[in-house]
DNA sequence: CTCAGTGTTCAGTG
DNA sequence: TCACTGAACACTGA
C-alpha cells in the first residue's frame, strides 16, 4: 500500500540492509524489470561495486545515495515494496510470506551486499519504476514535488498561501504531488474526514480556520500512519480508514454515521456527509 | 467472467 | 495557465 508511510517503511528496511555496504550483485531479468530509459543490464552494471551512503525518501520516491553517480531511484507504484529475507516483521502484502519464500513473489530486482544482506523490490502489477539519476534531488520527478509532510511541512502561513491560490477540489489538491508529496487516496480522504471538509470543496473557498484544520490533520494523519507502520500498531478506531472498504451500500462508522462513495479528481472517495462540509 | 484498484503520465478539452 | 477527464499501464483478487 505505498503511500508515504509505506514508502518510509521501505526506506527503513533498505537503510538497515544497504547503508554503508558495497553492492556485490544485482539481478533484474529482462522480461520482468520495469525500468525507465535504461536496459536492465545497464542498471546492474551501474550499481554493482558501488558503496551505498544514505537511503533517502521524498514523498513516494526513494533513492540510494552512492559513492558514484548515477543513483537508483525507486517508485513503488500501486503495489510495490522492499523485502529482506527471513524478516517476520514485513508488511502483509498479498501472497508474500517472507519467512518461507525467497525471492518473494513478483520480485523485479534483487540486490546483494558484501556482508550477505539482500534486498528485493516487488511490484505485483508492474506499475513500480526504477530510474537512474545523476542528482536525484535536482531532477524530475523529485525536483517537481511539493513539500513532504514529514520532512519539511510548511508553516501555517506558508501553507495557507499554497492553498488559497488554488481552484482545485480539496481532494485533487491533496493528491497533487506537486503540492504535498506522499499523500495518496486513502490519506487524502482521512485528512478531509478529520478536518470535517467536503472533498469537493474548492481550495480557494476555505477560510483561515479551515485551512489550519486541514494542515493540522495532514500532519497528524501522516505521522500516525508512519508510527503505525513502524510499531505494528493500529489506527484509532475513530478513523475512517477502518470502515471505508466495506460494501458501499451499508458502509458506516461505528456510531452509525453513513459513509458515502464518490468519484472526485478521478479517484474513489469515501466521505461522511453528516460530518464534512 | 467482470471489474475496481493504495499511482502516474499523457493526450485532449474547456 | 489551470483544471478536469479518460485512457493507458499490467496484474491481482473480490
Amino acid at each position: 500500500m505505498p503511500e508515504l508511510p509505506e514508502v518510509e517503511r521501505g526506506r527503513r528496511i533498505a537503510a538497515e540492509v544497504a547503508e554503508g555496504r558495497v553492492i556485490t550483485r544485482v539481478r533484474c531479468p529482462d522480461d520482468r524489470i520495469v525500468i525507465e530509459d535504461v536496459a536492465p543490464r545497464t542498471l546492474a552494471r551501474k550499481l554493482t561495486g558501488r558503496l551505498v551512503g544514505k537511503v533517502r525518501r521524498r514523498g513516494k520516491q526513494l533513492w540510494f545515495e552512492l559513492d558514484e553517480a548515477p543513483m537508483p531511484l525507486f517508485h513503488f507504484g500501486m503495489t510495490g515494496a522492499f523485502h529482506v529475507p527471513d524478516a517476520p516483521h514485513l508488511p502483509l502484502e498479498a501472497g508474500i510470506d517472507p519467512g518461507e519464500h525467497w525471492p518473494p513473489r513478483f520480485w523485479k530486482i534483487q540486490i546483494d551486499f558484501e556482508d550477505g544482506g539482500r534486498l528485493a523490490m516487488t511490484s505485483a502489477r508492474r506499475l513500480g519504476r526504477i530510474r537512474l539519476r545523476q542528482d536525484p534531488m535536482n531532477e524530475p520527478p523529485i525536483s517537481k514535488l511539493g513539500f513532504d509532510p514529514l520532512l519539511d511541512m510548511p508553516t501555517p502561513a506558508a501553507f495557507a498561501r499554497l492553498v488559497s491560490g488554488r481552484h482545485v477540489t480539496l481532494k485533487g489538491l491533496l493528491l497533487d504531488q506537486g503540492f504535498a508529496a506522499g499523500v495518496g487516496n486513502w490519506i487524502a480522504d482521512e485528512v478531509l474526514f478529520q478536518a470535517a471538509l467536503d472533498p469537493r470543496r474548492r481550495a480557494d473557498s476555505l477560510d483561515d480556520a479551515e485551512i489550519r484544520a486541514m494542515r493540522r490533520c495532514l500532519v497528524k494523519v501522516i505521522r500516525a500512519a508512519v508510527r503505525v507502520n513502524a510499531d505494528k500498531k493500529r489506527f484509532p478506531r475513530s478513523w475512517l480508514f477502518h470502515h471505508r472498504w466495506g460494501r458501499p451500500s451499508d458502509a458506516a462508522l461505528p456510531d452509525g454515521r453513513r459513509i458515502e462513495h464518490l468519484t472526485v479528481a478521478g479517484r474513489t472517495t469515501a466521505w461522511v456527509p453528516s460530518q464534512q462540509h
